[in-house]
DNA sequence: TTGAAAGCGCTAACAA
DNA sequence: TTGTTAGCGCTTTCAA
């Protein structure tokens, strides 16, 4: 790169020496104004760039967090990454993107790679199998500060989490269907192993408990299509069958109106729909529009940036935060 | 960093100089055997990691791809960024993800990055607005080759370009519908400006042109979820209305789908629905499920990185690649 | 207020 | 076959 400005150009061309041209850039207060003036004029003339290979090696800190998500073609987490984009480009960082499609190995193997590059931070959405943390606090002692995402460890108290309220969201569910006086619920939530089905199951389960009159309730756990497909048929195929069914994801949800299409069901007369959602997207998308319970990506995104600032700028405990979610009225239900 | 081993912890262990350690872990062919040996097995289990940022400033060349994509809440877009980020492990590469938004101004300040970060290589997806092309062009003369993918230069000469087969992809989609002896076919285009767009409706128009009893044809330009839904209902209110929709776009698909919905139109029987679509996904979200030409998103991928591993392992001219599509039959045609 | 010099971890030309 | 040395571009301590 023979065209490339350097410090050392700059100094020559100015007659200083390197340290003093990079003092100046940085306005240390030791240098004249006069000499920072020149300086920062020359460098806007020669659009100097300082390399940042030469600042980490020499700072080892760099402008980059990493970011580790189960899968990118998925509306949630694109729009998760949406957020982060557009708030770390306004702080001044870039994003490595790396996706562990949900394998714990290949997680492993990010984390390492975050480490090996010391970015500066790391988001990550851990694989369903996750069990070993080892790794993710050898980066926070290594000072690289971790800000998990919706999939967070079972055991948070020693790190920076970032979810929706999942409680929330799922009584928000349940007392919609309450409200509606519903006799029979087939409700199908992802992995048992997460803690947000966890925490959303037992939220909704509560909600049902509380009340006298509740429905039945009858749980199913899978997040894959074909398999949700094959539940619902063969549920609402019985003489007994659900008159309400409840979504967990928005997987399960395309699932569930793909098995209700094809069993030419009518929503919400003979079933009704309600689901969790990530996006305006699927829920919109049916007619009648579903009824759904908002936890947006975008939303959890700005979050999650916003915390790990604070992490990286200054030595705050761990947090634990989360976004709230609401109730958005389609004609399923 | 106190934990961070380095070459010179190795070769201090060892008692052999730093350059030594360098040139076995690399087999250079001077290095004895024995030695080697030993050292391969020091860093085995030492867990030694090269710094990559000191590899970077003293060669100046980084295992790093930046990709410039206009939005990733896209499932096109994140289709072809899944085989990037696929092919690019595999490769030994990692990706930094730069959103355009479509505009021309933070385009120009990625690609800055880019060259500033000296990535070994850069995929871009142009906005509809660059007209100026000199900073891509610096990069090509610093050495780093730019592959464009999707929306390209105008002037594609002197430029690496991987595209798909717009034409093809148009006609598979005309010939289907001509096959089905339709009369009337409505047919949705996105905004006529775009090339895709030009390309796509030109070869449409052509194959209904060859043919003597070509069903009649109605063409609009949108690319509004909203617009769409509007023009569609309007049209299928008429008497004389469509036989056939056909849609350029999964965007205008969903569109079209939930005006039939709301008409509670059945598919096939009272209207066919043809599309072109960059996934499985939505065309397999419905039910029937639609008829459609795929143009893979995942597949232009996979050629844009080999396009990219060519032209950084070899010095090869300039290549022009295609990815062509295929009709996927559903029940809705 | 400025400069000299060492060092970050690695590569590579040259010397031994 | 191995070691010495300079250098990549920058930061930072220490000295002037």
């Amino acid at each position: 790169m023979s065209d490339a400005i350097t410090l050392k150009k700059i100094s020559q061309l100015l007659n200083i020496s390197i340290s003093t041209a990079s003092r100046a850039l940085k306005d240390h207060p030791d240098i004249a104004d006069s000499t920072k003036q020149k300086v920062k004029e020359l460098a806007e003339m020669l659009e100097y760039e300082p390399n940042p290979y030469a600042i980490q090696l020499s700072t080892s800190s760099s402008r980059v967090f990493g970011l580790i998500v189960p899968e990118v073609s998925n509306l949630f987490y694109t729009s998760f990454i949406d957020a982060i984009e557009d708030e770390s480009r306004k702080a001044g960082y870039t994003l490595i993107i790396l996706k562990s499609d949900d394998d714990a190995e290949i997680e492993a193997a990010h984390i390492k790679y975050c480490k090996k590059h010391r970015v500066a931070g790391l988001f990550a959405c851990i694989t369903p199998s996750t069990s070993n943390f080892e790794l993710f606090q050898s980066l926070s002692k290594s000072n690289i500060p971790v800000v998990f995402f919706d999939r967070v460890p079972p055991d948070n108290s020693n790190c920076n989490t970032v979810c929706f309220a999942d409680e929330r969201a799922a009584s928000i569910a349940a007392e919609a269907i309450l409200k509606k006086n519903k006799k029979k619920v087939l409700a199908i939530f992802a992995e048992p192993s997460l803690s947000v089905t966890q925490k959303r199951l037992k939220a909704f389960r509560k909600v049902f408990q509380q009340h006298a009159n509740a429905p039945k309730l009858d749980i199913y756990h899978t997040n894959n299509y074909e398999n949700i497909k094959e539940i619902i048929k063969k549920q609402l195929a019985n003489a007994d069958r659900p008159d309400t069914i409840f979504c967990m994801t928005d997987v399960i949800l395309t699932g569930a109106m793909k098995a209700i299409h094809e069993l030419k069901l009518m929503v919400p007369e003979e079933v009704a729909v309600i689901t969790i959602s990530n996006s305006d997207f699927f829920p919109k998308l049916y007619t009648p529009e579903i009824t759904y319970v908002e936890t947006s990506g975008y939303k959890l995104g700005v979050l999650a940036l916003s915390a790990m600032i604070t992490c990286v700028e200054e030595d705050v405990p761990y947090q634990e935060l989360y976004v709230d979610s609401y109730l958005v009225e389609g004609q399923s239900l």
